[in-house]
Formats: C-alpha cells, structure tokens, sequence
DNA sequence: TCCATATGTCGATTAGCGTGGACATATGGA
DNA sequence: TCCATATGTCCACGCTAATCGACATATGGA
C-alpha cells in the first residue's frame, strides 16, 4: 500500500461521522445497505452522507452497487486488511520482535469461539 | 481502544509530515531522535516541525524525554498495536473468517527469516 | 551573568473540510 | 408522460488545520 493511499484512508476514517459509516457497513457485512438507510440509521442528512460516503469510496474503504433504484454500500474489508499491513509492516522493518505480540493478540480474535463470545456479550 | 483515540491517531497519520515524522521515529527505535534533528531530516521549519510533534504526542503516536538540552522523540509501538487492533476487531465482530487471511499475512511479516530479507533489500 | 543552542508558543494568513439548502439526475410505477 | 422515490452535485457559510515569522523559555558553557 502507498503512502497517498494510506493517508487517504487515514483522513477518511478520521472523522467521527465516517467511522460510523464504516462500522455501520462492516456490521452489515456481506450484504451491505442502501445509502439512504445508512443516512436514517446515523440521522444525517442524505446529501451530508453522500458526501461521506463519496470520501469512504474514494479511500477504498467501502465499495458501491447500484440495484435499481438503490445504491448499496459495502465495506471493503481487504481494505482493513491493507492498513492495518501497512501499520505493521512499517514497524515491523528489521523489528520482528516488536510485531510478534501484535500477532499474538490479534490471533485468538479470530477463532471462532472468540468471535462467538463477542456476540454473545452484545 | 476508544474511537476518540482512534480518530486522534487517524488525524495524526492522515498528513504526509506526520507520517513521514513517525515512520522516521519507527526507523530509529529503540533510540529515538532530538527534534531538531527530525526537523533537519525532513527538511522541515523547527516551529512547524514543533506542532506536528504536538499532534503526534497528542495522539499517543509518539512520546518525549529530555536529555539535558535536547528533547528526545520516540515512536510508541504499543499504539501501533492498539490502532490496529482497533481496526481488525472493528472488523472481526462475529466475522472470523474475515480476519484470518489479515493474520496470516501478518505472521510472516514477523519472523526473523523475513525481517532479514527485507532489510536486504534497501 | 551573558550568550549560544534547542525547543516551544503565539499570532496571522491561507487553504481545505464539514454541513446542509437548493437543484439535478436516475429509476420505476401509475 | 407525469410523478414519487433515491441519490448525487453545486454552492456558500463557518470552522479548523497547516504553515511560518517572531518571540519566549530552558539548558549549559564561557
């Protein structure tokens, strides 16, 4: 990932009602929502939100498909997956010991016990 | 991690000075640099330089220490773990099958074999 | 004490962002 | 065709950020 993309996706997320979004759409992974609804569920505006989401797509972190009179968003998670390799790997230069831990903690957040137990408590 | 500090730290990396101020920092821990020399490295006015290292700070990014005279910059590596872990959990809610590939491709990042090889290649 | 070095703070200027009203475009149904 | 719905674009306003000259503070040496 370069470094202009990555501070794109940095400004996009940098924004509280932004980040909203985003984690309204990942929620809403992998079936995505209507930009309309999106705007209700945050009670913003819809031009306001469009322009949001215009700044999100731009950045690559969500993605967009029109269904007739719809437009459905989606988050793009291999964006996620992007910066959050593009953190790692700049300080993981000749620094592995330094990213091990990160590892570590993020390995058992994807088992699927975890994940279950997240749910669980919402 | 809380979105507030979230978005404190995206602002901070959403601007090409700050990134390259805290990549700079990454590249010489565990040592750090005064920041007078950041400034001269990056070719940037000590009272600009002065403000993003404000931010930086702010944020969590980064943290100081005098030595006599000059001020000593380091890059916090437990906020690199805790922004991407803010992202990658956003993103594993109830959805492991999602975060698996990240790990993956992180995990190598980390071994020693693979540390050497890119440092091989600057 | 006086001065040089290192760094931070203040203030002014300029540029860009967030917001939302008004208008434009696209789609489907009557 | 006409209208309602869904979404995007344009524009202006207000606010905040980025920059940097000038000044202030802190430290150590002569």
């Amino acid at each position: 990932m370069e470094s202009e993309q990555a501070i794109l996706a940095f400004a996009a997320l940098a924004q509280s009602t932004r980040l909203d979004v985003f984690r309204l759409l990942i929620e809403h992974e992998p079936h995505g929502l209507p930009a309309g609804e999106v705007a209700r569920r945050l009670a913003v505006p819809h031009n306001t939100m469009s322009t949001h989401l215009a700044v999100l797509t731009r950045a690559g972190l969500i993605g967009a498909e029109r269904q007739s009179r719809t437009i459905i968003y989606r988050a793009n998670l291999d964006a996620v997956r992007a910066i959050a390799g593009f953190l790692v790997k700049d300080c993981c230069r000749g620094r592995p010991e330094v990213c091990e831990p990160l590892v570590s903690e993020l390995s058992p957040c994807c088992s699927k016990t975890f994940a279950a137990k997240e749910a669980a408590d919402d």
